[in-house]
DNA sequence: TTTAGGG
DNA sequence: CCCTAAA
């Protein structure tokens, strides 16, 4: 063969348009397009959310005026007390395991019913419409701004939606649209002890059949705070700082065409090529899994201190999962939302938002007049939900990438969750309720000791079998597996199973994390809020418990978490540059013809380059008719084979050679 | 980590 | 392109 010394000057350059790193490709940045439509939904609930909240807000202003405690809830007072007071609770929580949940919950509930007895005080004592005072406005504005442009559809269109939801066609919308704006402005007057969120009482004596009540908060999370809805910040510092390489990882990430240059890579051998390493990783999980794994999980327990998120989440930035198994590989860090008792994630109907309706002492025909109010005299049984909470969402993206690329991916995540349609699953006490003919009143869910154990979930319409995850009643709900078809409800083509579990609607915390925000506290203290029985209690803040990491499933798990590489076929150029090295070096040095002449194409691996010399060689035996994709010169395939032919007769000469 | 091949 | 056994 003939040695051009020119070659090794050769080195193709990357096509603009090939440019972005591997990494990125798989991010999807690119990817993010049927977000427009689909995203609408998604945007009317923020936006909706968004008026909810101003009108709070302003309505919440005069309440704060008057109320005690409301100065309590400055963004900054705030701030400091959960880490004061409200830490000692969480920790306790925290530390104990899955039942801290329940210990958390019942402290808060004696708490809380010490100024007033709740009837349903699980149900109640999880709020998380705290958050939503003065704080709010400050989060909210970022919500406003992105679906400001939808706000006015929002609310018809929410309308629609949640009619969808609930499949509660009867004056739903009426309700939707004149109680849903006034939802808070209502609990927040008729509270006076100023927090507004709390008054579940007042959302009860509202004359809708059906009241949902949608949390800003959550909205809020998912939207704009960075931290909550994505654990990966919450992670303790000790799991991230055990995976020493997280950080400079990512950055390969960002700009794997880098690599090589700026890249003093950690020599780490556990790790793949970099340019896998990072990735775009989105995934929701099941609640109800975590929930299994929530009690084995030891090690985040020390971390679970606000100190240590914080920390942590400005490290880690965007980099909302981490996910990498111990071997160096992948593993997983899962966040929980607890699903427990009290702190059921969001998204289930628990008994909080059922539970608490005000009795007006009139039911006729309700089975339960005398009750606390579930039912109305007008035998309507009144829900009132919170918040609907996608369940988990891994993402992970790039420190460098925008905030408005987060958004997308965040968009497209949900999207790729809710776009399929959701399914609307009844659960109560732990069963799912599959009769649809039934009236409430037969299915027992009108009697107001079952609505404690009611919830709703909200899964893709694409799954087969309903996974049940439960809200209300954690012993009862145990999770099922649902049975997953694979290929459901891909993002990206990387979502992975997560995407089939089923959405929780939970009722009443929206457990969202912000602590860096000055937003939604999750975590308001009992105390403050015993004052008032009205007080919302609201959760200890699930970061904590999103610290918990866990590898979860590792092996079923890991291959959904890897996602295949964009495909990105070779220019004519490429080609002609393979061919050239490949000619001078032979065939069995592709790390040489990599350096050669794809020294500053990384997203060209050495393995592709073989891979494609391969498919070459095959191409180039193959009638034309039969190639495909962008035509390969003919010159450049009879190199190619001539090449082949050459190397694999000299190969072992060659071979000895170099030895 | 790189090669070599199968998937 | 991915995955891996081997080297």
């Amino acid at each position: 063969m003939v040695k051009r010394l020119d070659y090794g000057l050769r080195g193709f350059q990357v096509p603009s348009t090939a440019k972005r790193p591997r990494s990125a490709r798989r991010r999807g940045p690119s990817k993010i397009s049927a977000e427009d439509g689909q995203a609408c939904a998604f945007e009317l609930l923020l936006s909706l959310a968004g008026k909810l909240l101003q009108e709070s807000e302003s309505s919440a202003s005069s309440n704060a005026a008057e109320g005690n405690h409301l100065p309590a809830f400055s963004p900054n007072v705030v701030e400091k007390e959960r880490q004061d007071e409200v830490k000692p609770l969480l920790d306790k929580g925290v530390h104990n395991g899955s039942c801290a949940e329940s210990i958390f919950m019942t402290e808060l509930v004696s708490q809380k019913s010490s100024h007033k007895p709740l009837e349903h005080a699980e149900t109640d004592c999880v709020q998380e419409c705290v958050s939503v005072n003065n704080n709010n406005s400050v989060c909210w504005e970022k919500v406003e701004a992105d679906v400001k442009s939808k706000n006015l559809q929002c609310e018809n269109e929410l309308g629609h939606h949640f009619d969808r939801l609930l499949e509660i066609p009867e004056d739903f919308r009426e309700s939707c649209d004149g109680n849903m704006k006034s939802g808070f402005r209502r609990e927040q007057e008729a509270s006076n002890s100023g927090l507004k969120g709390s008054s579940l009482d007042n959302k009860f004596s509202l004359k809708d059949p059906l009241e949902l009540c949608i949390s800003p908060p959550a909205l809020i999370d998912s939207n704009s705070n960075v931290k909550s809805p994505f654990c990966g910040e919450l992670f303790p510092n000790a799991s991230f700082s055990r995976h020493g390489n997280d950080n400079k990882l990512g950055f390969r990430d960002d700009d794997e065409n880098f690599l090589r240059c700026n890249r003093v890579c950690t020599k780490s051998k556990a790790f793949r090529p970099p340019q896998r390493i990072a990735r775009r990783r989105i995934r929701q999980l099941l609640t109800s899994k975590c929930w299994k794994v929530a009690p084995k999980l030891k090690d985040c327990e020390h971390s679970r201190t606000d100190e240590g998120v914080k920390p942590l989440y400005r490290k880690r930035k965007t980099y909302y999962s981490f996910e990498r198994s111990r071997r160096g590989t992948l593993f997983k860090r899962k966040k929980y939302f607890g699903r427990g008792s009290v702190i059921t994630s969001d998204g289930g109907f628990s008994s909080d938002s059922v539970s608490n309706s005000p009795d007006k002492g009139m039911n006729g025909d309700s089975p339960n007049s005398s009750a606390k109010l579930h039912v109305s005299k007008d035998s309507h049984v009144k829900f009132s939900i919170k918040s609907f909470r996608i369940p988990e969402l891994y993402i992970e993206v790039p420190k460098t990438t925008t905030v408005g690329s987060l958004k997308r991916t965040v968009k497209e995540a949900v999207m790729a969750m809710l776009g399929g349609g959701v399914h609307v699953g009844l659960l109560l006490q732990g069963k799912k309720v599959r009769d649809d003919s039934r009236t409430l009143r037969q299915t027992g869910i009108s009697c107001e000791e079952n609505l404690d154990k009611l919830g709703f979930i909200l899964e893709p319409s694409s799954m087969q079998a309903s996974p049940a995850v439960c809200v209300g009643e954690p012993s009862l709900c145990k999770t099922s597996q649902p049975n997953r078809s694979p290929e459901t409800l891909v993002l990206d083509s990387e979502i992975t199973d997560a995407l089939q579990d089923s959405l929780l609607t939970n009722t009443g915390n929206l457990v969202k994390s912000n602590h860096d925000s000055p937003s939604f506290s999750t975590d308001i203290i009992a105390d403050k809020i015993t004052t008032d029985s009205r007080a919302l209690v609201t959760v200890p803040t699930r970061n904590t418990e999103a610290l918990a990491v866990t590898p979860v499933n590792q092996k079923t798990r890991h291959s959904e978490l890897v996602q295949r590489r964009t495909r990105r076929p070779f220019s004519v150029y490429e080609v002609e540059a393979l061919v050239e090295a490949v000619e001078e070096l032979g065939t069995g040095r592709w790390r040489d013809v990599k350096l050669r002449a794809f020294e500053n194409a990384d997203h060209r691996t050495y393995v592709d380059l073989k891979d494609k010399w391969k498919t070459l060689v095959h191409t180039a035996k193959i009638a034309p008719q039969q190639r495909r994709g962008e035509p390969v010169p003919q010159e450049l395939l009879d190199r190619v084979l001539a090449a082949h032919a050459y190397w694999s007769h000299h190969q072992a000469k060659q071979h000895g050679k170099h030895h």
